[in-house]
Formats: structure tokens, C-alpha cells, sequence
RNA sequence: CGCGGAGUGGAGCAGUCCGGUAGCUCGUCGGGCUCAUAACCCGAAGGUCGUCAGUUCAAAUCUGGCCUCCGCAACCA
């Protein structure tokens, strides 16, 4: 008999820059769910990928000196290691610039033209010279541009349109009569709500004001922008509008389109829109997953940054990572990152419960019976229940993975895992191996925990997949005992089991010796960024007041060490505050001009809120000298002053104790 | 009135669509146990469900107002 066939997708990334734990989160949540349906016996097409066009990529590439693909190419290669690091099982990895998709998307731009569903004008907007961009009237920030600040023109630019507001009212009807199409149902409410009733207004779906894009072939000064380009990539990535289609017609449409909230619209409106224009199917179902947040407050880049996914698996090793990402966040929701949460977890759930069951388990039983079960068996009066509990828990994982909800579905596992710990204490093997006379009772107990536990491990594959591999070897469970719905049967093991003990699963993390190295990390790179700094009394209380903060509050993130060369790469000199003025429109920034022995720079800094310009002038400050010019309100920024943070909203800035010293001097 | 999210024991969350005993994990305290990765098991303390009003026999849940926090728009090197 044929599988049956589900088809399922990440969105596909935009590689301006390197993918952080947000993104990890997405796509191992999308792994989890196509791992769990090949293991129901799916054929399943699992696809991610790469949107590579775009005004962004081509400004940053242009500002490296470097063509927008050969900026893309390390950036896609550095994603794909990352999937490999997190034991991402796709099937089809789509870059925008594979020649397949280039040619299918002309072909696809072409027919919604030659239809009438793509029309030539133009659109009014207020542009912005030298940041080349289009704004809208309410983008615009008193009456500037949005992005530097200077004034902006009323200009024309001609584009081509997509009839958007042709198929409202079939999107609306299509949301209103299938509410499972659009998960979570707020989400659902928020699009019918907020767009659709109010009315859709056409799409401008080509671009002249940049280059990096597929060319519409009937006009070359126009280029394809992001809708049409990325959306497609769905059904492209399947053969869509090539010579050969046979996986478009094997697996579309999509089951689910995995998604965040912040695209939730693009892929419940225009995407649809665009396959009803191309008399395509609907996909049956788009779930728009909530956002990690760092200890409150958003994933900034610069966090993000930090919170680097290499560097956690690295740590605390994949499945933990997996395991944490799966279970701390309701997926429909926000949901809370940090250090202490993930140690907790990986402490409690996996090294206490899960892992030291398998271990205690494997002990017994080489303690009591030297590894192997004898084949005398008497029952126990607690059987009964863990068996029912046991053979239950898949339907339950069954029903929470329907709706995708990953946290419920390792919840009941968790139940039957503390169900099981539960069942040994019950038993007392340790007395009943007293006794000769209950040596059947004591070889009926373990085998149970043993049965429970190849349950367990049957049904943690799609989250954790290494870890089941390492429970078999030590339990010797003959691959053949662990297909999905051997789950839901009892006794499959050989009444004569054997078990040899392996690797720890989980090793636990002592939580304060991990914290005290973070600590230290952190102590080290300041102490020796302030190392010309003097050594008050003050100073010193100030950092002990510090330290005690950090701990309670601030959960330090993730430093990797590094050498005294990587941290000679930073070029720190003494700068003096010539000047300082408020930038205008800015909520944070101050624009000050800084004397670095010769030389005279402006640097932007995010300091408003603690200092005033008067104050800043004539300070001799900490300048990270060699950092890469930003641009910031329009204008380059040339290093950062450094300051002290304190994570509870105190800032000060770094300054050399002797006033007189000269400006330009090297810190070391 | 720019858009959106969130307020539930000390922490993090579920429950809200569809009103009916306030639920989970961690932490704390007490006890049990000793096979195990200082792990496991049991018990306890701890909540006016942001706030005010309304509907109702009954509101964390429905309706309306308000307050607070956060994200995006929009630079925070």
C-alpha cells in the first residue's frame, strides 16, 4: 500500500546575517513534526531553505565590496552547518538564486500577467535619496525618513501590481468556514479582523529602485520583489513550473506551513491569493509559532548574537538543546530563553528523571541478576497501573503532536517517565532482593521499568533523536521492538534481557560552578578593559554590589573563551569628548565628537538617558577603536564608547582616573 | 485614537475559545528511601487569577472601562 504523503516547511531564512536561537527554534519544532510523521509512517518531504534577494543583502554586500552571492554563499554554507549541528532532517534545502526557482518564478510572473491578474502602474511614496527607499505617509517619522532622518520626496515609482483585493473575499470565506487553516485560532481572529474585513489593497510586486532580484523578463528594469519570489518557494522547491513536476503532484498541497507570528499575514492572505490566481490548491494548514524572548525582553541582534545555538549544543549537547527549545515554550506563544531555565530543565527533566531512571534500572539489574533477567516471574500488586499508564501515553503524545503542541506531548511522556521512577520505589527492589524467596517479584519489577522504558524511548524519537539510540544499546532492544506502535504493546522485550551498562545519558550540571565560569568570563574581559582604570575602594564595592545584581537578575549569557590574541584583535584607546549634542528624532542616541590623539571622530552612542551632552564634554572615555563603521541615524558611527551596565537600567560610562591623560593611548 | 502581545502562589507557565472544586514544573520546608547521575518517592506551606464595574444562581474564563509591562514600526556600537 502507498503512504500517505505530508508535506511540511520552514519558512526560508534570510541570510543578511547568522541565524540565532530564534530560528533554531522554528526549524527544530518543524524537524520534531516531520520526525514524528515518518515514524507514523508518512512519506514525508521536509523543506527548508534560503531567501537570498532583497535591497538588504545587496547593500550589505556592496558595502563589503563584494557581489550580493558571494556575500550569500559562506552565510547558507555556515545555516546548513547549523542544521547539521541540530540534527535537522530535511529533505530539500531551496536557495532564491537556484536556477530552478529563477525560471519558475519568471514563468509564474509571466502568467499572472498574461491573465490580467498582474497590472502595470505606479504608486506615490516619499523617497528617501541616500538611503534609496520608498515610505509610505505613516512610516515616515515627522514628516523624515525613517531610517536617517533627512528629508524625504514625493515621487512616483511605477511598479507592477498584484490583484490582491480580487480574492478578499474568497480568503476571508476560506478562514471563516476552516478554522483549522490558520493555528493558533488568535491568530486566526487577529488576520480576518485586522485585514481581511477592512479590505486588501493591491500588492506592488516588482521593484526599480534595486538590483538584486529575479528579472521580469517582458520588462528588465523591474525585478521581482519578496512576495512572489519567496512564497513561491513552496511549491518551486517541488518541481513547480519546471519540465519536471512530479514531486509538486505527489506532495502538494502543503500540510503545514511553519511559520512566525510576524509572517503569519504574508502566508494567510497574499499566499493564498497567489495560488488561487494560479488555480493552485490551498495549503491545508499554517501555524504561526510564537517568539523566544531573552529574560524579558526581545531577541535583539545584539543578543542575539550571543545567544548563539553552536555554542549551547556544544555545551550541554544537542538533544538537550532539542529537548529544552520543545518543552519550555508552548509553541503558539512567547516564550521565555535563559541560561538558568535551560540548566534547570536539562538537571530536572533529563539528567534527574529521565537519564538517572535508565541508569538506576541498567544498575539493578546487573547488581541483582548480573545483567540478565532470569526467566522465573512473579507478579507485583503495582503492575497493573504502570502497564495501563504505559500503553496509554502514546495516544495522548498522539493527540498534543496533532495540534502541534510539542510541550504537552513531552509532558505525558514526563508522566509516564516520573510514573515509572514512581513504580521502583513501589516495588523496593532493594528489599525484595533480600529474599531469596522474592527474587521472581524483584526480576518482574525491573522488568517492567524495563518495558517502560523502551516505551519511553520509542516516543521521545522525534525530540531527542540521539538519545533513544543509546538507551537500545544498553538495554539491547533489538530494532525491531521500536517501531511507533510497539509503543502501545506490553512484554515485547525477551523475559531474558540483557543489559550492559553504557554512557550517561545526561550528565548533570552543576548549576553554580556552570554560573561561577560565566561569571568569571565576564569579570575577566571587564577587568581587563578597565585595566587602566584606577583601582578606587569604591570601585571595587561597586563591583562586588555588581556581582550579587548579575546573579539575581542578570543571567549572564554565553561567553565563549577566548585567547589573549582574539582579545588583542580589540583596539581600545583613550578618547577625549570634544563635543556632544542630542540627536534629533532619536530616543537614545548622543552624537559626540571624540579626540583620539590626532585624530577627531563622531561616534554615536545609546546613552541619552544617563548622560547629558554637557556632561559628556571634556571626558576622557574607553573607545573600542577598531570597530566597523555603522551607520546610525544617517550617519557613520566610527567605534563605541564604553560604558558599564549593570542590567537594572544603570549605565556608566568607563573613564581614566588621571584627567590629564593624554587622548589616543592604547589600553591594554 | 499607529499595530500587536502579556498581567494566575517565590520563579516560569497551563487553564480563558465552550463560565461550574485554582493545575503543572522549579524553588522552599518536612518526611521516606538508599538501587541510582547529591539522584528517586510522599506530604506541606504559599494565590482577593492586574484593576474597576457589568451580565449570571455561578466569572481566572463572557462584556465594557482603566492601570502596568513588553515587542514592532524606528537608530539603542
Amino acid at each position: 500500500m502507498e503512504k500517505e504523503k505530508f508535506y511540511i516547511t520552514t519558512p526560508i531564512y534570510y541570510p543578511s546575517d547568522k541565524l540565532h536561537i530564534g530560528h533554531s527554534y522554528c526549524t527544530v519544532a518543524t524537524d520534531t513534526m516531520a520526525r514524528y510523521k515518518r515514524l507514523r509512517g508518512y512519506d514525508v518531504m521536509f523543506l527548508t531553505g534560503t531567501d537570498e534577494h532583497g535591497q538588504k543583502i545587496e547593500r550589505i554586500a556592496n558595502s563589503q565590496g563584494l557581489e550580493p552571492k558571494d556575500y550569500i554563499d559562506p552565510v547558507v554554507v555556515g545555516i546548513k552547518e547549523l542544521w547539521k549541528t541540530l540534527n535537522i532532517s530535511y529533505d530539500k534545502f531551496i536557495r532564491t538564486t537556484d536556477d530552478y526557482h529563477v525560471k519558475a518564478i519568471q514563468k509564474i510572473f509571466n502568467q499572472l500577467y498574461a491573465q490580467g491578474d498582474i497590472y502595470k502602474s505606479s504608486y506615490e511614496g516619499w523617497y528617501c535619496t541616500p538611503c534609496e527607499s520608498f515610505f509610505t505617509e505613516h512610516q515616515l517619522v515627522n514628516g523624515k525618513c525613517p531610517d536617517c532622518g533627512r528629508d524625504v520626496e514625493l515621487v512616483k515609482e511605477e511598479s507592477y501590481f498584484f490583484r490582491l483585493s480580487k480574492y478578499q473575499d474568497r480568503i476571508l470565506k476560506h478562514m471563516e468556514e476552516n478554522a483549522e487553516f490558520l493555528q493558533p485560532n488568535t491568530r486566526l481572529n487577529e488576520m480576518i479582523n485586522n485585514f481581511l474585513k477592512p479590505g486588501l489593497d493591491d500588492l506592488a510586486v516588482s521593484r526599480t529602485s534595486f538590483k538584486w532580484g529575479i528579472p521580469v523578463e517582458f520588462d528588465p528594469g523591474h525585478i521581482v520583489y519578496v512576495w512572489i519570489d519567496a512564497l513561491s518557494n513552496y511549491i518551486t522547491a517541488l518541481g513547480y513550473g519546471s519540465d519536471d513536476d512530479s514531486l509538486f503532484q505527489k506532495y502538494w498541497p502543503a500540510d503545514i506551513h511553519v511559520v512566525g507570528k510576524e509572517i503569519v499575514r504574508f502566508h494567510s492572505i497574499i499566499w493564498p491569493a497567489m495560488l488561487m490566481a494560479l488555480n493552485v490548491p490551498l495549503p491545508k494548514k499554517i501555524f504561526g509559532h510564537g517568539w523566544l524572548v531573552i529574560n524579558g525582553g526581545k531577541m535583539s541582534k545584539s543578543v542575539g548574537n550571543v545567544v548563539d545555538p553552536n555554542v549551547l549544543v556544544e555545551k550541554y549537547g544537542v538533544d538537550a538543546v532539542r529537548y529544552f527549545l520543545l518543552r519550555e515554550v508552548a509553541f503558539g506563544q512567547d516564550g521565555n530563553f535563559n541560561n538558568e531555565a535551560l540548566i534547570q530543565r536539562i538537571n530536572s527533566d533529563l539528567a534527574n528523571d529521565l537519564g538517572n531512571l535508565v541508569s538506576r534500572t541498567v544498575g539493578m539489574i546487573e547488581k541483582y541478576f548480573g545483567g540478565k533477567l532470569p526467566d522465573a516471574r512473579t507478579e507485583t500488586p503495582f503492575d497493573a497501573e504502570l502497564e495501563t499508564m504505559a500503553l496509554g501515553t502514546a495516544e495522548k503524545v498522539e493527540a498534543a503532536m496533532e495540534k502541534m503542541f510539542f510541550s504537552d506531548a513531552l509532558v505525558e511522556i514526563w508522566n509516564l517517565v516520573r510514573r515509572t521512577n514512581k513504580y521502583i520505589d513501589e516495588t523496593q527492589p532493594w528489599i525484595l532482593c533480600k529474599d531469596e524467596a522474592k527474587k521472581g517479584e524483584l526480576a518482574n519489577a525491573l522488568y517492567h521499568v524495563a518495558e517502560s522504558i523502551r516505551i519511553i524511548s520509542i516516543l521521545i524519537q522525534p525530540f531527542v533523536p540521539n538519545t533513544p539510540e543509546k538507551i537500545w544499546k544498553q538495554y539491547n532492544i533489538d530494532s525491531k521492538l521500536v517501531d511507533w506502535d510497539m509503543s502501545k504493546q506490553w512484554g515485547l522485550l525477551p523475559v531474558t534481557l540483557k543489559v550492559e551498562k553504557g554512557e550517561t545519558l545526561f550528565p548533570r550540571i552543576d548549576m553554580k560552578k556552570e554560573l561561577a565560569e560565566l561569571e568569571a568570563a565576564i569579570k575577566a574581559s571587564q577587568s581587563t578593559a578597565v585595566a587602566n582604570q584606577a583601582k578606587e575602594e569604591k570601585v571595587e564595592e561597586k563591583k562586588e554590589e555588581k556581582k550579587e545584581e548579575k546573579k539575581k537578575h542578570d543571567e549572564p549569557e554565553y561567553p565563549a573563551e577566548i585567547s589573549i590574541e582574539d582579545f588583542c584583535k580589540v583596539q581600545l584607546q583613550v578618547g577625549e569628548v570634544l563635543s556632544s549634542a542630542v540627536v534629533e528624532g532619536s530616543k537614545k542616541l548622543l552624537r559626540s565628537i571624540v579626540r583620539l590623539g590626532e585624530e577627531e571622530r563622531v561616534i554615536f552612542s545609546g546613552i541619552k538617558e544617563w548622560y547629558t551632552p554637557e556632561e559628556m564634554v571634556g571626558k576622557k572615555v574607553v573607545v573600542a577603536y577598531n570597530l566597523k563603521p555603522r551607520k546610525m541615524m544617517g550617519e557613520l558611527s566610527y567605534g563605541m564608547i564604553l560604558c558599564a551596565d549593570d542590567g537594572n537600567g544603570n549605565l556608566s560610562l568607563l573613564t581614566t582616573e588621571k584627567k590629564d591623560f593624554p587622548s589616543g593611548s592604547g589600553i591594554s
